[in-house]
DNA sequence: TATCTAACGTTATATCATAACAGTCAAGGC
DNA sequence: GCCTTGACTGTTATGATATAACGTTAGATA
């Protein structure tokens, strides 16, 4: 399941290019900052390296590239830094591809939707509040509290649409 | 993970109870039918056993029941009678739990909405339809064609919110 | 009944994830 | 400044989830 994900992929024009990331980046240690959490360096390369990869990458991918660069080798040294990044809203967990990507705009509280490109398997975070008030109402409907929600769509994007069936 | 799966979950009052569970077994066989496929004894088996839980269950949980049945005792067994079901609109996968529910709806093509209980691990199918629109909208307006889509909700059921924090 | 394909069961292995513990480091009280 | 304290890092070890590949069996159909 590793060679689906995170290759080749692209992302949305709001996250892709290294100026942006730069911006993500500080939108992050602002976060950090104003939660009085740490962005610590594994955090924080992590949280980079999720950002270079314009896609979504497995736990396992981001561990290769933290140790390469002498981080710690074992599985809970990136799982530690992803689900500290996922709780404090700088990346998301997608668990279609059980992966992670980051996330796209770090600095709003929003509940996001993520599009799923079956063909190149880039991953887009879609503005996703209408959804969530459906979702909210279908919940009260139930009698459910709703805490947090995923949804995931799986389908095509934009540039695959002509290039295949 | 497996002890917070199918453990003393309920179920939604839709197919609680063995009269529904034989009601839906029998949808399952005329949707079978329609569709030409075969609703072998380790599918039908496996369906029962999912409506028997009356919540989510574990491809392992799931295995040992078939195995201590006289079916197979490898994974495959389970992971293929599963994905049949799923494919055939029998079972959903909910994703969060790494795990499987029978569907409580079989003859309707619904796309479907899931609540699961932080609390007792139920898992409750909602409707969806308004949640679906809402997310091919969103869809739409990024461009992205939309084939399926997995949408998990987190909180409280009706149940457990008076029970506790 | 001969043939073809779907389904089954197996072995083996890949992939994803966390528990538990020891050493390290940073922030705040004294 | 120095020490306490709690958060953080890294490790070993293991658990949990999932699939590839292959030979065999059984159902459909000609």
């Amino acid at each position: 399941m590793t060679e689906h994900v995170g290759q080749g992929g692209f992302c949305c024009a709001n996250h892709s290019g290294t100026e942006n990331a730069q911006a993500i980046l500080n939108l992050a240690e602002a976060r950090a900052k104003d939660r009085k959490v740490r962005l610590t360096p594994v955090r924080r390369r992590t949280l980079e390296i999720l950002l270079q990869a314009h896609g979504a990458l497995g736990a396992y991918d981001v561990l290769q590239q933290l140790a390469a660069e002498g981080f710690g080798t074992q599985p809970p040294v990136a799982y530690r830094a992803l689900n500290f990044l996922v709780e404090n809203g700088m990346a998301h967990r997608i668990r279609r591809l059980n992966a992670f990507t980051a996330c796209a705009h770090p600095s709003e509280d929003h509940r996001a939707a993520f599009l799923i490109c079956e063909s190149c398997d880039s991953v887009t975070e879609a503005q996703a509040s209408a959804v969530n008030t459906a979702l909210s109402a279908a919940a009260d409907a139930a009698g459910f509290v709703l805490d947090r929600a995923t949804i995931e769509a799986v389908g095509l994007c934009r540039t695959c649409q002509g290039a295949q069936a």
